[in-house]
DNA sequence: CTTATACTCCTAATTGTTTAGGACAATGGC
DNA sequence: GCCATTGTCCTAAACAATTAGGAGTATAAG
């Protein structure tokens, strides 16, 4: 009964995929394939196949809305939680699972200034102290 | 004269692959095949051709000692370098470019304790106090 | 009823990544 | 010299990710 655990990670255009919905909240094929910012736009069938993908990998899962022609695509899995996986297998594979590492590494090719961790420091101290665990959801 | 910049990332094997270099400096085939950390050890062949592909992309050049047998590979680009396209690349990805949002996101994902983020910020802004601003180049 | 349309399902071609076999060259032991 | 070992180069098969065509189904329009 446990789920299989296997290699699972979204690759590049199912991520893209995944971002759409995530904005839409749900979505039908040819909303999908309006929205993805791809420039030579793909053909329906090839979002279509995209999105059976997912949701053969439970990432997605498909509603009927009565009434509707076509399927509604909605995401199974939260941006959060994708997100942390995808940053969290590039935090093993490059710096052995030392978050610090990736963060380090930010500030040395200059993509975060040191003001910009200053004020990410106060932000999350703060955020410490007062609520707990609120964080804004969509 | 200007070099074509094409799709240049490195794929996952290529990367263990480079960080075995890193690591031991320069390296023959045989050496990075005993310290690949892949479980069912990869064909010795298997090896060089990767090797050989990573000097095609200019990630390694080759040299040959005189009186030994074999070619030395060494990394042709840094460590943070790479590091640095790796994340970058992420970043645009996932979080439309805002470095600030992969560290949030890896402290709501509890990859980052607050007090890490905490001493990460005193250890730079240290850093920036003594050093003035010396860092790798992109 | 007949046709056009919007959609789904099945399947395959294409491209990129990983894997490794086999032919051949140089070296060192006997 | 002759052969085993270690190495290189060339080539292609296996596998994974992306892309899309075509057949078939349901609905609505005429």
């Amino acid at each position: 009964m446990a789920r299989k655990k296997q290699s699972d990670q979204l690759t590049p255009l199912e991520l893209e995929i995944m971002k759409v919905l995530w904005d839409t909240g749900s979505a039908t094929v040819q909303t999908v394939q309006e929205r993805l910012p791809i420039e030579p736009r793909l053909a329906y069938t090839t979002v279509q196949t995209m999105l059976n993908l997912l949701k053969k990998k439970d990432k997605v899962h498909r509603v009927h809305k009565p009434g509707e022609r076509a399927f509604l695509y909605a995401p199974a899995v939260s941006r959060h939680n994708a997100v942390g996986q995808l940053v969290g297998d590039l935090v093993d594979r490059l710096f052995g699972g030392s978050a610090e590492g990736l963060v380090m590494s930010m500030v040395e090719q200059r993509y975060l200034k040191p003001e910009d961790l200053d004020k990410l420091n106060r932000m999350v101290a703060e955020s410490k102290q007062s609520g707990g665990g609120r964080h804004g959801n969509r």
